[in-house]
RNA sequence: GGGCUCGUAGCUCAGUUGGUUAGAGCGCGUCCCUGAUAAGGACGAGGUCACAAGUUCGAAUCUUGUCGGGCCCA
C-alpha cells in the first residue's frame, strides 16, 4: 500500500513537511557525509548583504546556486557549501546614516565613530532572519552556521595579509583619483548615491578666449628651430586672409565650469578633428573653433564667423596659450622638462589631444582642469607619461577640499565656495576681455542626495591603487580558461574590462570597512604593512590597545571583531622601525628594516601610525576564497583553501561582472599566480630536529625538519627510463615525490601499489594533490608536508635527499638546458584528470626560479612538453584561478518588464509565491522559463503557468499510479534481497535484466520481469527515460539549466500524454482470478511506471527538490520516514525497512543512462506513430466525428514509403488510439492526395551551388508519380539541368503530399492520414454503446464512487437500447465496474436519471453493491 | 557619448554549424475526453523574424548601418 495522496495535493504544504523532515533528519548533513573523501566539487558563494529584504532577484541566485550543487553531491562529489555575508561598506553607512538623519562627515564624527560602526554591524544584519527564511524556504543548501562574515576578525586578518604581500611586492601605491565630493559633506559618494541626484539645473556656460603665445618657446630642443617657427600657426588650407598678428588669435573654449578656469592646465582637441580659424569681423579677431561648430558658435554670439582656413586638431598640438587666472601660469609657465625620449616640453599650458573631445556641444576646445574630472586627469597621467621624471608636472588645484578656493586662488576668490565665485569670475573675465560669451544651459547635474542644496563637484582625492593593470595580461589568459555562461562574457563585457583595466583604487575615505593595514612613520613618512593583529601587538613599543580593551570593559557585549576596526585599531602605534634607515637614506619599506636593536623602546622615537583609509568592500568579497578559511593565520586554513582553491563553480547577476567576478579573479590572480605561497609572513616554522634526512649543503641556514611517520612499504617507482623516481624511505617507507609513467612500463603490482599509495595517503590527510591513472600514464603529486602540525618540508630538503641536489644546484641543470624556463607557465595544482594536459610531462622543478622563497614547502610541478621544443609550448593558462565556471545571471524583471520597485510594488514577493504556489514552483520557473543569462519577467501567471505544465502534469501520473497500484494491490519488495518473479536479479549491475532506474537496492515491484521482455509501449518510455538521463546528465555537467529541464518537460509530457495515455487500459483490466498475478502485461505496466517513477524523483531532486521528495517517500519509502511518522507526524508510509535504502531522495546517486536500454529506432518511430495519430485526430475532426464514434478504415499514406514496414507494427496501435478498425497503408494514393518533389537543400546546396534553384525548378516538372516511382525502384530520378542530366538520389529529393479536397484528410510532413467516414450499423451500435457507458460514468463520477466500487446498473429505454445493453453487457459489465444490469424493475431506493442518448430517450439509475 | 547585450505570434519565450512549410506555452476560437476529474487532450486562427542595405544558389541566423529596450561605464 502506498500513502493515498490526499484529495487536494497543495504544494506548499507538502514543501513544509519536507522541510520538517530535512531539518529532523539533518539530511543536507548526511548528504555531505556520504561524499565524505569523495572528490570536491567546490562552490563560492557570493556574499549578499543582509541590510534589504531578500527578493526574487536573489531567489533566482539561489537556486541556480542551489541546483548544481545538488546535483553534483548526486553524482558522487563532496560538495560543501559554506554561506557568507558582506557586511561592509558604503551602503550600509547610508543606511545607517538615513536612519539616525545625519550625513557629513562632521555629524558622524560628532555622533561618535564607535557609536556608529556598532549601528552598522546592526544595521548588517537585520534582515539576516528573513534572509534566513527565504533560504531555507527555497530549498537552498547552504551551511549557514558556519557563514563566513567580512567584518570578523579573522576575515579582516586574512584579507590584511593579502594586502601586505601585494605591499611588500610593491603593488600598493599611493595616488589620486577624481571622485564625485560633497565638499560640505567632506566625503566622495557613490556611483548609486551619484545617480540618484541628479537634477536639471541652469549653469552658466562660457566661450572663453585662450590667446595663442606668439613667441617660441624657450629652448626649442624637442623641435627644430624651423619645426617650432612652422607651428607657430598651423598650416592652413585654404588660407586668403591669415592673421597678421598671431597675438590676434586664441583658442576658443567652452565650458560650464568657470570656477574650475583658475586651475586650467591644458586645453585639449581631438587630433581628427577638423578645426577651422574663423575671422570674427565684429571685434576682428581670430578663433580656432571645431570646423562643425562655427555655425553654432556663430549663432551662439550672434556674431558672423569668416573661416579663413582649417586643420586637423593633431596640427593644433603643441601650441601655447596664456590661461585666464595667471596663479600658477605665472610661476611655472615658462617651464619646461626632460621627455623620456629625449628632448624637453612645456609641463602645461599647450594644446594637447583627447579622445573625448566631441562636437555635440561647445567649441570643439576642452578647457582642462585635471584635478575636477576623471578624464582630464586621466589625460593629465598620459601627459605625465611622456616625461622623464612623472612628478614633473603637477597637480593643479586651486581649490580645498571643502570646496572653497584656497590660497594660491586669486585673492579676490580664496576661502569661498567654488560656485558661488562663478559669477564674479566671469565679470573678471569680461573686464579682461577674455569673455568671448556667456550663455546659460540647462542640464543634468548631480546633487548630494542627502543635502539637496549641494551641488557636488568632481575633485582629485588622495587614493591608495593596486597596480592591476600591470597584470591584465595575467587577467586575460585566466579569464580564457573561465567557462562562461553565457560565452560572450569571456571576451565581451568582462573581457573588454580587463583589457581596459586600469589601477583598482582600493581606498575609502569612511568608517565601517577593512581597515587598510598600513602604518605609517610619523618622521620619516615611510610605510609598512601589517599582516595581522598579533604581528601588530608583536611590534616593539606598542600602544593604543587600551582604548578598545576601556570600550570592551565598559561595554563587554561589543564583539570583540571590532577590536580591529575603527577607530580602535587607529589607536594603536607603535616605534618606528625606519629610524636609523631614515639617517643613511636607505628606500627600504619593508619590515627587513628592522634591526634587533631597534626593540629597545627609546623615549620619543619617532610612533608608526595607521593611515586613516579603509578598503573598497568589493575587495574584502573578492578576497573570500582564502579570507573565508582565515587563510594563511588560523589553524588548518593553509590545508582547507588549498583544497578548496579554485572553485568550481559560481553564479551571481550580470552586475557583478566588474564587482565579485572582478575582483575574485583580480586577487586570486595577484596574489596566487604562482601558486599559493606557503612561506615567510604567513608564520609557518618548520619544527626543529631532524630526525630522518641528511644535512642540506648550503641551506644551512635553514632549521631541520622532522620527516613524516611514513607506514607505505618499501618499493620501487620507476620513471620511462626505468630510472628511479624521486622517491625516499624515511621511518621503513617509501614516498613518492612525483613521478610520471607509460602505463606499458607499470606492470599490473606497480599500478596496484601506485593507487594503494594514494589511497594511503589520502587517508593520512597527506597533501596529495594528484593521484590521476589516464590511459597511458600514472600521474601522482604529493606533497609530504606535515607530520604533525606546524612540521614543514622545504623543497631543498626533498630536493637533496631525493636526488643529491640541493635547490640551487638543480635549477642550474634546467636552466642550462635552455627555453625550459621561458615557456608558459603551466601552474597547476594537480587534483584530478582534468588538470592533467596530455600534452605536458610533469617533472619536479624548482620554486625559486618562481620568485618563491628557497624554503618553500611545495614540491612544484613544471611542465616539460612532450616534444621538448621551445616552440611546442603553447601558451596556456593551467586553469582559472579562483573559478572554472561562472553563470552569469541575467536581472529578474517585474511583472511589467521593468526594474522591480518596491515604489510601484510591479513584483510579488517571495513569500507569497511560496505561500501560494511553493518553491519548486519558483525554482521550477527559473530553470526552465529561459536561459539563466536573459533577463526574467517575475510574472505571477508564469509561474503558475511552469508549475502546471509540469509540476501539476507531473502530480497527475504520480497520482494515477497512487490511486491504481493501491486498487490493484501492486506492491514493491525488497531488491536484491527481495523475491523475484523470474529472470536473474544478481543485484550486480545496470545490465539489461537489473532493475535499471534504480540503485541496486532499489525495490521491484509485483510481477517484475525484465525491461527487455516487456511491451514495446514500456520499452518505449524506457528507453525516452533513459534518453533524458543521457541528455539531462550531459546538460548539467556543461552546466545548462534550461535545456535540461527542457528535457525533464518533454519527458513528462511524452510519460503523461502517450505513455499513460496509452496504457490505461492495461492499469484498468481487473486482476486475474484466483488472485495470482496472471495478467503479465498490467504488472509490465506497473513496474514500469514505478520505476519510471522513482528514476524521475531522483531526476528532478536536483530542481524540484520538495516534490522529488514526495514522490520518493512515497515510492520508495525509508527508514527515516517510518521513525518520523512513529513519532505521529504526517509522512508518506514507506514500502522498505531495508536500511540500505537512502533515506531521501537527496542522498541517491543521480540515475545513470544505460545505452543498452536506449533504442533509438523505436524513439523515431513512435515519434512517427504519434505524427500519423495527430494527423488522423485532425482528419475526424474535420470530419466531425468524435473518437467515441468506432469508424472502419482509415488509410495512411506516407512521404516516405520505406516508413510503411515500420508503422504497419504499429497499426494495432494507431487504430487503437483513433479508434479506427482498420489501419491501411496506400502506396500509390493519388485518388487521395497530389504529390510534389521538392530538393533537400541542404543535400543540394552545396553539391550545385549556384545552379541549385535550376535543380529545383527541374524538379517541379517531372511527373511526380513517374518520379516517385523510379525513385522506389531505382533510388533515383533524373533531372534536366541546364541541358546536363542530373540524378538526385533519395536523399537528395523530398516527397511532399497534399490531401485531394474532398476526403476526410489531414497532411503533414510525414504524409497524409484519410479517414474512411461511412459508417455501417455495427460501428453505431458500438459508438452508441460507448456513449451509454460516457454516461454510465458520468454518473458514477456525480456519485462520488470510489473508483473501484462495483455497481448495480439500470438501464431503460427504447428497445435498440434494450438489446444493445444485452448486446454488449459483457463490456459495459467491465468497463463500468457493474455487477448487474436490470431492464425491467428500478432499483429500490435509487434516483434515476433520464438522459438523451443519440436522439434515444435512456433512464439510467446505478447503485452501489 | 562608449562597450556589451537583446529585438521572432496578442503575451512570455525557443530556434542547433545559413537550407526554402520559423516552433512551444499562455491567451483566443472550435471541439473532444470524463476510471488522473475544481484536471486532461485535439484541432484551428494568429508572423513583412525591429528596419535598411550587403554577402550567398539560399539569411530569423553572417556583415554593416539605423531605430528601440536592458546592463555596465562615461
Amino acid at each position: 500500500m502506498f500513502e493515498p495522496l490526499p484529495a487536494q495535493f497543495s504544494f506548499p504544504e507538502a514543501e513544509q513537511r519536507v522541510l520538517q523532515f530535512w531539518e529532523k533528519q539533518d539530511i543536507f548533513g548526511k548528504s555531505l557525509e556520504i561524499r565524505r573523501g569523495s572528490p570536491r566539487f567546490v562552490f563560492y558563494e557570493g556574499p549578499p548583504t543582509a541590510n534589504g529584504l531578500p527578493h526574487p532577484g536573489h531567489c533566482l541566485t539561489r537556486a541556480i546556486k542551489d541546483l548544481f550543487p545538488r546535483y553534483q553531491t548526486m553524482c558522487g562529489k563532496l560538495v560543501e557549501r559554506k554561506a557568507g555575508w558582506d557586511t561592509h561598506g558604503l551602503p550600509v553607512e547610508v543606511e545607517v546614516c538615513k536612519e539616525l538623519g545625519i550625513h557629513t562627515k562632521e555629524e558622524i564624527e560628532a555622533y561618535g565613530v564607535e557609536k556608529f560602526v556598532r549601528k552598522c554591524i546592526e544595521s548588517v544584519f537585520r534582515y539576516t532572519r528573513e534572509w534566513e527564511q527565504m533560504t531555507r524556504r527555497l530549498g537552498f543548501w547552504v551551511n549557514l552556521e558556519e557563514a563566513y562574515v567580512t567584518f570578523h576578525q579573522s576575515y579582516v586578518e586574512s584579507v590584511w595579509w593579502g594586502l601586505k604581500t601585494l605591499f611588500e611586492r610593491g603593488l600598493l601605491y599611493q595616488g589620486h583619483k577624481v571622485v564625485w565630493w560633497w565638499a560640505q559633506g567632506g566625503t566622495a559618494l557613490s556611483a548609486g548615491e551619484v545617480g540618484e541626484g541628479y537634477r536639471t539645473v541652469r549653469d552658466p556656460a562660457v566661450y572663453v578666449r585662450f590667446p595663442l603665445v606668439a613667441e617660441r618657446v624657450e629652448g626649442p630642443r624637442g623641435r627644430g628651430a624651423e619645426g617650432m617657427a612652422a607651428r607657430t600657426l598651423p598650416h592652413l588650407t585654404p588660407g586668403p586672409l591669415g592673421p597678421s598678428d598671431p597675438s590676434r588669435v586664441s583658442l576658443l573654449v567652452w565650458t560650464t565650469t568657470p570656477w574650475t578656469l583658475v586651475s586650467n592646465h591644458f586645453a585639449a582637441v581631438g587630433p581628427d578633428i577638423d578645426y577651422a580659424l574663423v575671422h570674427d569681423t565684429a571685434t576682428d579677431e581670430y578663433l580656432y573653433v571645431a570646423a562643425a561648430l562655427v555655425g553654432t558658435t556663430a549663432a551662439a554670439v550672434k556674431h558672423k564667423l569668416e573661416t579663413v582656413g582649417t586643420c586637423k586638431g593633431s596640427d593644433l598640438i603643441g601650441l601655447r596659450y596664456v590661461p585666464p587666472f595667471d596663479c600658477y601660469h605665472k610661476t611655472m609657465g615658462g617651464q619646461t622638462a626632460r621627455l623620456k625620449d629625449g628632448g624637453d616640453d612645456c609641463i602645461g599650458w599647450r594644446v594637447t589631444a583627447a579622445d573625448f573631445v566631441t562636437l555635440d556641444a561647445g567649441t570643439g576646445l576642452v578647457h582642462e582642469a585635471p584635478a575636477y574630472g576623471e578624464v582630464d586627469f586621466n589625460l593629465l597621467q598620459e601627459e605625465r607619461k611622456r616625461f622623464a621624471d612623472f612628478d614633473a608636472i603637477p597637480l593643479i588645484n586651486a581649490v580645498k577640499p571643502d570646496g572653497t578656493f584656497n590660497e594660491e586662488a586669486p585673492a579676490a576668490y580664496r576661502g569661498r565656495w567654488v560656485k558661488d565665485c562663478d559669477k564674479e569670475i566671469m565679470q573678471e573675465l569680461k573686464a579682461r576681455g577674455l569673455l568671448y560669451h556667456q550663455e546659460t544651459i540647462e542640464h543634468e547635474y548631480p546633487f548630494c542626495p542627502r543635502s539637496e542644496d549641494d551641488p557636488l563637484i568632481q575633485y582629485a582625492r588622495k587614493s591608495w591603487f593596486v597596480r592591476t593593470s600591470q597584470f591584465k595580461d595575467e587577467f586575460l589568459k585566466n579569464n580564457a580558461a573561465i567557462q562562461w555562461l553565457p560565452e560572450h562574457i569571456r571576451e565581451g563585457r568582462f573581457g573588454d574590462f580587463l583589457r581596459n583595466n586600469v589601477d583598482w583604487a582600493l581606498s575609502r575615505e569612511r568608517w565601517w570597512g577593512t581597515p587598510l593595514p598600513i602604518w605609517v612613520c610619523e618622521q620619516t613618512g615611510k610605510m609598512e604593512a601589517i599582516g595581522s593583529y598579533a604581528e601588530l601587538l608583536a611590534k616593539p613599543g606598542v600602544q593604543g590597545t587600551e582604548v578598545w580593551e576601556r570600550a570592551k570593559a565598559a561595554d563587554p557585549s561589543l564583539p570583540d571583531h571590532l577590536k580591529v576596526h575603527k577607530p580602535y585599531i587607529d589607536a594603536i602605534t607603535y616605534d618606528s622601525p625606519f629610524v636609523e634607515a631614515a639617517g643613511n637614506g636607505e628606500e627600504g619599506t619593508g619590515s627587513k628594516a628592522q634591526g634587533a636593536e631597534s626593540r629597545e623602546q627609546g623615549a620619543g622615537k619617532p610612533r608608526m601610525r595607521r593611515v586613516p583609509e579603509v578598503i573598497d568592500c568589493w575587495w574584502d568579497a573578492g578576497s573570500m576564497p582564502f579570507a573565508q578559511w582565515g587563510f594563511p593565520h588560523a589553524g588548518d586554513s593553509v590545508q582547507t583553501f588549498v583544497d578548496r582553491f579554485p572553485c568550481d563553480f559560481i553564479s551571481e547577476a550580470i552586475d557583478q561582472t566588474r564587482g565579485w567576478f572582478y575582483g575574485l579573479l583580480a586577487i586570486s590572480t595577484l596574489l596566487f599566480k604562482d601558486g599559493v605561497p606557503l612561506a615567510g609572513s604567513m608564520g609557518l616554522r618548520p619544527v626543529p630536529g631532524n630526525a630522518g634526512l641528511p644535512p642540506v649543503p648550503g641551506n644551512a641556514g635553514l632549521p631541520p625538519v622532522t620527516p613524516p611517520r611514513p607506514t607505505l612499504p618499501t618499493t620501487k617507482v620507476l620513471n620511462k627510463r626505468r630510472r628511479l623516481l624521486p622517491h625516499w624511505e624515511a621511518g621503513g617507507s617509501t614516498y613518492i615525490l612525483t613521478f610520471c609513467l607509460h602505463r606499458g612500463q607499470l606492470t599490473p603490482d606497480e599500478r596496484s601499489l601506485v593507487l594503494d599509495a594514494c589511497r594511503h595517503w589520502d587517508g593520512q590527510r597527506m597533501l596529495l594533490h594528484a593521484a590521476v591513472v589516464m590511459p597511458d600514464h600514472v600521474h601522482l603529486l604529493c606533497t609530504p608536508l606535515e607530520s604533525g602540525p606546524g612540521t614543514w618540508w622545504s623543497v631543498a630538503d626533498l630536493m637533496h635527499s631525493i636526488k643529491g641536489y640541493t635547490a640551487t644546484q638543480l635549477n642550474r641543470r634546467r636552466g642550462a638546458s635552455g627555453p625550459l624556463w621561458q615557456q608558459e607557465y603551466h601552474d597547476r595544482i594537480i587534483r584530478d584528470e582534468s588538470d592533467f594536459d596530455e600534452k605536458w610531462n610533469y617533472v619536479v622543478t624548482n620554486p625559486v626560479r618562481r620568485g618563491l622563497p628557497e624554503d618553500y614547502p611545495w614540491v612544484w610541478v613544471e611542465p616539460t612538453h612532450a616534444t621538448d621544443g621551445p616552440e611546442a609550448h603553447a601558451p596556456r593558462l593551467a586553469y582559472p584561478h579562483p573559478y572554472k565556471t561562472c553563470i552569469v545571471l541575467g536581472h529578474v524583471m517585474g511583472e511589467d518588464g521593468l526594474k522591480m520597485s518596491k515604489r510601484t510594488k510591479n513584483y510579488k514577493e517571495p513569500g507569497y509565491i511560496f505561500d501560494h504556489y511553493g518553491a519548486d514552483a519558483m525554482r521550477w520557473y527559473f530553470f526552465s522559463a529561459q536561459a539563466p543569462w536573459t533577463s526574467v519577467r517575475f510574472q505571477e501567471a508564469n509561474i503558475r503557468d511552469a508549475q502546471r505544465e509540469f509540476l501539476v502534469r507531473l502530480y497527475h501520473v504520480f497520482s494515477f499510479f497512487n490511486i491504481y497500484a493501491n486498487i490493484d494491490g501492486f506492491a514493491v519488495e525488497q531488491g536484491p534481497r527481495g523475491q523475484r518473479t523470474e529472470g536473474s536479479r544478481d543485484g550486480q549491475s545496470s545490465s539489461p535484466a537489473a532493475p535499471w532506474t534504480l540503485g541496486p537496492s532499489d525495490p521491484v515491484g509485483t510481477g517484475w520481469r525484465p525491461a527487455g521482455e516487456r511491451s514495446e509501449l514500456d520499452r518505449w518510455i524506457i528507453s525516452e527515460l533513459h534518453r533524458t538521463i543521457r541528455s539531462v546528465r550531459s546538460d548539467l555537467d556543461r552546466f545548462e539549466n534550461y535545456p535540461a529541464a527542457g528535457r525533464l518537460n518533454e519527458f513528462v509530457d511524452a510519460l503523461s500524454n502517450w505513455y499513460v495515455r496509452r496504457s490505461r487500459e492495461r492499469f484498468w483490466r481487473p486482476v486475474a482470478a484466483g488472485g495470482s498475478p496472471a495478467d503479465q502485461d498490467k504488472w509490465d505496466a506497473y513496474n514500469t511506471l514505478y520505476e519510471v517513477l522513482v528514476a524521475l524523483s531522483k531526476l528532478i531532486a536536483p530542481f524540484t527538490p520538495f516534490f522529488a521528495e514526495v514522490m520518493y517517500q512515497n515510492l520508495a519509502g525509508s527508514q527515516g520516514a517510518r521513525e518520523q511518522e512513529r513519532e505521529g507526524e504526517r509522512s508518506s508510509i514507506p514500502r522498505s525497512h531495508d536500511p540500505s535504502i537512502p533515506l531521501s531522495v537527496h542522498l541517491c546517486d543521480y540515475p545513470v543512462a544505460d545505452e543498452a536500454l536506449i533504442d533509438e529506432a523505436l524513439a523515431q518511430e513512435m515519434d512517427l506513430v504519434r505524427e500519423i495519430v495527430s494527423l488522423g485526430r485532425a482528419a475526424r475532426t474535420a470530419a466531425k466525428l468524435k473518437v467515441r464514434q468506432p469508424l472502419g478504415l482509415v488509410e495512411i499514406i506516407l512521404a516516405r514509403s520505406e516508413h510503411t514496414e515500420v508503422l504497419r507494427a504499429h497499426g494495432a496501435l494507431i487504430a487503437e488510439e483513433l479508434n479506427i478498425k482498420r489501419v491501411e497503408f496506400a502506396t500509390e494514393a493519388e485518388q487521395y492526395v497530389t504529390y510534389q518533389i521538392k530538393p533537400d537543400f541542404k543535400a543540394i546546396g552545396p553539391k550545385f551551388g549556384k545552379l541549385a534553384p535550376q535543380v529545383a525548378a527541374a524538379l517541379g516538372t517531372l511527373d511526380p508519380v513517374a518520379a516517385r516511382r523510379s525513385l522506389a525502384e531505382t533510388g533515383e530520378v533524373a533531372v534536366d539541368v541546364a541541358g546536363q542530366v542530373v540524378r538526385l538520389g533519395e536523399r537528395e529529393v523530398e516527397i511532399r503530399l497534399e490531401a485531394r479536397p474532398g476526403w476526410s484528410a489531414a497532411q503533414g510532413r510525414a504524409g497524409v492520414v484519410v479517414v474512411k467516414t461511412e459508417l455501417t450499423e455495427e460501428l453505431r451500435e458500438e459508438g452508441l454503446c460507448r456513449e451509454l457507458i460516457h454516461h454510465i460514468q458520468e454518473l458514477r463520477k456525480s456519485q462520488k464512487l470510489p473508483y473501484e466500487a462495483r455497481i448495480q446498473l439500470h438501464v431503460q429505454g427504447p428497445d435498440r437500447i434494450r438489446s444493445l445493453v444485452e448486446r454488449f453487457s459483457a463490456t459495459i459489465e467491465t468497463e463500468c465496474l457493474a455487477a448487474t444490469i436490470t431492464h425491467a424493475a428500478p432499483l429500490p431506493g435509487v434516483d434515476a436519471h433520464a438522459a438523451r442518448i443519440e436522439g434515444h430517450e435512456v433512464v439510467l439509475a446505478i447503485a452501489r453493491v
